[in-house]
DNA sequence: GGTGAAAAAATTTAGAG
DNA sequence: CTCTAAATTTTTTCACC
């Protein structure tokens, strides 16, 4: 992973869908070997996949939630992860320290579906308790946020 | 927005790099038609954009963290939300219910760095406290749910 | 690693039902 | 809103450095 690699990966985070012609200029390189890289970068795991952000609300999920999960004393973490995984509504879901075991983010239609889904989380074997915190509004979510990613190559001043 | 755009929609989520031409076998259209409808998609705000995901850690940010806001009576959840906007280890930021005003989502490449931007949080103008989690592994995130952008094709019969 | 060329495929624009 | 057609661009492979 050189500089070049950290560049077509700082635009890609950005638009997904740049073609590798527009890479190949950007970079300094053929379209085939921003192909190449692009390539091994997906095999190698560093880049995951492509998506298609939508505006949620537009969608029929309006409602989004944090829900702390706190797990019963014998509870295996391993299997509460993957059940929380079975549920569609769950967005996201991260191990934390604190007391609770795990945060999820679930993203619902209504309230009404949320109460159902805090019911489902609930009743999942090994939860003990859940603490939801109610999401008014999105400020902004998943912003490609600096990594060195795109520093580097204009390391003396602020890029332009 | 009729079930074509959303049946469109849902690949999208899932590969963001889709051809048109894949898009319009898939749904049945021409590849030109797809074209239309997605750029009318994208310009009516439901498609926002279109993101690589890199694996955090293979790019430096081994570090995530979520964040509880609590600000000062007086504090201006405006101008709260725009300070932490300017942060750019903040990724997301979610106005919620409850006693805090704003959970955060941050990601940093050290335990070090984490340090010096909770600092960076609470000299935030009508920041008060902040409480953080420790986020130590993401099971998995913005997965794309289920949202019946891909039901209804198949309510009564098949779609294909 | 990289290139450039060539074939195949996709994008994009335009015109028309 | 949809299509087909045509021009442009990109993707993808491949021989070669």
């Amino acid at each position: 992973m050189d500089q070049l690699d950290r560049k077509i990966i700082a635009e890609l985070r950005q638009n997904g869908r740049a073609t590798y012609a527009e890479l190949g200029r950007l970079v300094g390189l053929s379209a085939s070997s921003v192909h190449e890289r692009v390539g091994k970068l997906e095999a190698a795991g560093v880049i995951t996949g492509y998506h298609a952000v939508v505006d949620p609300r537009t969608v029929g999920l309006g409602v989004t939630a944090l829900v702390g999960i706190q797990p019963t004393d014998t509870a295996a973490d391993e299997d509460v992860a993957e059940a929380l995984g079975s549920l569609e509504e769950v967005e996201s879901c991260y191990a934390v320290a604190g007391d609770e075991a795990f945060v999820v983010k679930v993203r619902v239609p209504t309230v009404d579906e949320l109460e159902h889904t805090l019911g489902r989380l609930r009743r999942i074997d090994g939860v003990a308790r859940t603490q939801t915190t109610v999401v008014l509004s999105t400020r902004f979510e998943g912003r490609p946020n600096n990594t060195g990613l795109d520093r580097g190559t204009e390391a003396g001043d602020g890029g332009a």
